[in-house]
Parts: C-alpha cells; structure tokens; sequence
DNA sequence: GTCTATAAATCGATAGAC
DNA sequence: GTCTATCGATTTATAGAC
C-alpha cells in the first residue's frame, strides 16, 4: 500500500469539500423541514449525489443533523465575537450584536431555523441537544453580561438582565420565524416594510434606559 | 334499523367525547414532537385507545393534526376577544391581549408551540397552512388596528404599525419556544425570575411611546 | 470515491372480529 | 364503538459492483 503523498491529500481533499457539501446542503433542507421529515434521499437529491454516498460519510441521519446544529451553534455564537476596533460602549456592542443576527436572518435564515426546528423538537437527536445546551448557555451569559454592563453605564433600562435576556432572544427566534413565514400574513395593500425585518434600533428600543 | 332516540343521542355523545379526546391528545403529541415525528401510536397510546380507534373517527394522520391547528389557531384569536365590561383605551388593550397570551403560554404553551411546528415544518398538511394563513391574518390586522389606534392616542411610539406588529408576535412566538425549552439555559447560579415569562410590561416596552 | 440494488425496519391505513 | 391483525408503502442503512 504505498500511497504517493499528492494521492494521500488530493483524497483527503476530496473527502473534506464532499463532507462540506453535504453539511451546506443539509442544512437548508433540514431548516426548512425538521428532522424527521428529511429523507436521505432529499439531502443526496439537493446536493446532486447518491444516498449511499451520504452514508459513507456520516454512519447516520443523526449524525449529520448533530453536525448540522453544531455548525449553527457556533455561527449563532460568533455573532458576539469582538470586531477588529471594537468599543468597549455596551450599548453599541448590543447595537453591533443585533445588527449582525438581524443580517444574519436575512442572508442565512437557515442557521437559526435549524435551531428553532431542533429546540421545538423532541426526538431529535440527542447527540444535537448537547451542543445546544452547552453553546446556548454561552449565547445566554454573554447577553446577561452585556445587559449587565449597559446597567451600569446607565444605557439599559433596570431590570432583571435574566429577563431582559429572555425577551431578547425570543424576539430574535421569534423574528426568524416570522422572516420564514412571511408571505403568508402579508395584507394585500401594499406595504413595503412588511417585507422586510426591523432595524436593530427598534428591536432593542424595550432595552433603553 | 329502528334506533330508539335515546341511544342515537348516547351514541352521538360518545363520538363527540372520543373525538374531543383525540384532538386533546394530538394536541400535545404534536406540539411537543412535530407533525412528521409523531406516529399515530403515540397519540393512541398517549389517549389509552388503540391506533385503529382514531382511524374510525379521523380519516388520516393529516385530518388529526388539521383539526389540532384549527382549534389552536381559533384559541389564539381569542385573545382578542373583549371582555364583557371592557374599556376602550388602547393601550390597555394591548395589555390586556398580551396578559392573556402570556398566560396562556403558562397554562396550555401547547396551543402556540402547536402553530410554532406548523408555522416552521414544510411538509405539515396544506390544510393545516389554509387556517393558519386565514387567521394568522386576522391576528396581524387585529393588532395593527391596535397600534394605530395606539399611537392616535400617543399611547404608542411611532412608527411603521407592521414593523412594531411584527415585533410583537415575533416576541410572543419567541417566548413560547424559550418557555418550552425552559431548563437548557438556565444557569447554575440561582436565579427564580429565569423560570418565569416576563411581565406583559415588558414585553410591550418597545412600544411605550 | 461513488453508485446501484437490496435488506430490514417502521408506520399509516384497512379489514374484520367482538 | 372498539380492538387486533395485517397489508402496503416508505425509508434508513448495508453490500457489492465500478
């Protein structure tokens, strides 16, 4: 078995944009439908590949929807990594941070689906639960921390942050849903806004001092 | 085939009682897993009945969970409703609305996490998304009315009606999952206000003008 | 590495007994 | 009105060819 190194990592190369693939695709086929109602088959179909070929890759449906929310939990988290020249103002932090969800429903809405479909949802895997709850406290102190701090620099209203952090977050889950529904509730006079997600100003207009 | 009326009418009670019984369970059973990830066992066994006796009374698995959305969806409208001795000050209104939704999540999170699956889940019965899209509409405009009535009376900050609509029932939406998936996020440090939903203050502080 | 064919399990729906 | 038994269709996962 003597395997030339250009061989040995043009095969690994292979194998990582194939895993990347089916990972991209698996994503938006598994936001838009929840798990259980993903067939292999829609994944290999959408992705232009075999259902055998799938399974080559992960030993199971679980296994890529675990790897799936994995993803999608760590995208969710880097909402709060810091830019470059970041201020240290709390308030423009929380500014920034919404800013970047709020972008990110639009041009990604899968990734926050996906998380919805798997929070809403007993009997996914349970393999996905565990980065939830790990990667969704850590979202959750984060927020808490930042709420915290605009407290004491006078920018956030008082209150408990607990609450305050609550409400935040299920205004973005709940933005998500609706940026995925839209159409169905939109009134036939037009209105253009109705299309479109609130700035981050108005969505964090219940948190100002 | 000479019925006496006195058993027509036991029969007929009997059906009504098994039928509402069958929506009452389905109800949950779908919430908490998603129409596709339910199995009709789960409800027959959930209700103490066999898989064959919900056949007799729905005519597939999509009727059941059609039935459980309309009911859900009708609930929901009902938060609408005035009270008896109601007044007609906007704002009040408004609270009023939110403290019944935000009870209701308390007491039955069932009927929102119900329309969250379907909401979310391509692939629910087209029948189920026909009184969604119907009365999901009448809340919008409900609401809308609201706020413009709201902000006439510079009860509510201005600002496009839609926009601070969408708000509303993206936060509402977002409770009811952060309110299911209660106990992933909560941090070890004691905190009794994580385990309850905010005031309905709160959540209409956004719209405070 | 990728595909086709198939095995094995699951589940919705029906038929018929009580 | 209710249950048990079964059919038929769907779907995950595997085996083997290329």
């Amino acid at each position: 078995m003597n395997m030339s190194p250009r061989t040995s990592l043009s095969n690994q190369k292979i194998r990582d944009e194939r895993r990347d693939q089916i990972l991209h695709t698996a994503l938006k086929v598994f936001a838009y439908k929840g798990f259980k109602a993903v067939k292999i088959s829609d994944i290999a179909a959408q992705a232009g590949i075999s259902q055998g070929l799938i399974h080559h890759y992960f030993a199971s449906k679980d296994e890529v929807f675990s790897a799936v929310i994995e993803r999608a939990m760590i995208g969710a988290l880097a909402a709060f990594d810091e830019a470059p020249g970041a201020s240290a103002d709390p308030w423009e932090q929380l500014t920034r941070i919404t800013e970047r969800m709020l972008q990110g429903l639009v041009i990604h809405p899968e990734y926050m689906l996906v998380l919805i479909q798997s929070l809403v949802n007993q009997g996914s895997p349970s393999e996905a639960g565990k980065f939830l709850a790990t990667l969704g406290q850590q979202v959750n102190s984060n927020l808490i921390e930042l709420i915290k701090a605009g407290q004491a620099a006078g920018q956030v209203t008082q209150g408990s942050p607990d609450e305050l952090a609550m409400i935040f977050i299920a205004t973005i889950q709940g933005l998500a849903i609706t940026q995925f529904t839209r159409g169905m509730f939109i009134q036939t006079t037009a209105s253009a806004s109705a299309n479109f997600l609130p700035s981050p100003a108005t969505v964090l207009r219940f948190l100002k001092a």
